[in-house]
DNA sequence: AAGATCCATCAAGCGCTGTTGATGTGAGAG
DNA sequence: CTCTCACATCAACAGCGCTTGATGGATCTT
């Protein structure tokens, strides 16, 4: 066996604890809600939607025809986004209305934010 | 032409123009950006890679044995993060370090953020 | 110079995701 | 009750994105 081999020429190097503990495998829970989220965010088609509905609930006639989607296409991506919680829909009467939860959107940002603050505190100094 | 006939059982009902302006095709510029940002972000395999370089700057060779992914596919979800903006790279000798721009996560959440400040002032009121 | 290591890139294969057109369901209108 | 309309869902197809294994370029060692 060759560790010391490969301690031989390794780079710069941090202790492997500090790696391994940034790596395993499936993704902690905050993140792996994060990623849904993300994933359904990611589609032009649901931007558009999205930005729709944040001008405040509309129902889906009503998107249909201000988006220039075909009906059977925005049910698709409305299941998507409501599926990932970023919006509620109301029934009244014949028409569902949706609106945004802005709950998800500030979940996302505090995602967001606390990435952002973890990497610069620079809490692991470069090895240079 | 039956626009009367349409008008007759339409849902309560929004300006045609207050819809049709939220609606435009191509999505805006700045959507467009946060999309390809959203898209870079929305998979597993690249979160694990944000999260440890969250940490500070990492070579892809501590990365690939950190992570335990294949180096072929670690080097692809890295050109994917800093064809996004979200990764920057520096080379050094053999070894290629990258790291987190703060910048990229900081636009993200400054979208986030519009968003979530439009859709929680009521510009719209409910059509009840 | 030859070999080893780090990393990027490529081609091939495949599964997932989005689109489309048709059908189903449930609520008003006549 | 029947018809119409709003919306959800389904099956089939197409395209894109990810994975894998192989190859190539660059740098360092011996």
């Amino acid at each position: 066996m060759d560790l010391m081999n490969g301690l031989r020429d390794a780079p710069p190097a941090l202790s492997p604890a500090t790696v391994a503990q940034a790596a395993v495998a499936p993704l902690a829970r905050e993140s792996e809600q994060a990623r849904a989220l993300l994933k359904a965010l990611a589609d032009p088609c649901r931007l558009q939607v999205l930005e729709a509905l944040a001008g405040g609930e509309r129902c889906v006639c009503d998107l249909t025809t201000g988006l220039g989607l075909a009906q059977s296409r925005l049910s698709f991506h409305l299941k998507v986004l409501r599926d990932a919680g970023l919006l509620s829909d109301r029934h009244s009467g014949r028409w569902v209305y949706y609106r945004l939860r802005p709950e998800a959107l500030e979940a996302l940002q505090g995602w967001l934010a606390a990435l952002t603050r973890q990497c610069t505190t620079p809490a692991t100094p470069c090895c240079d």
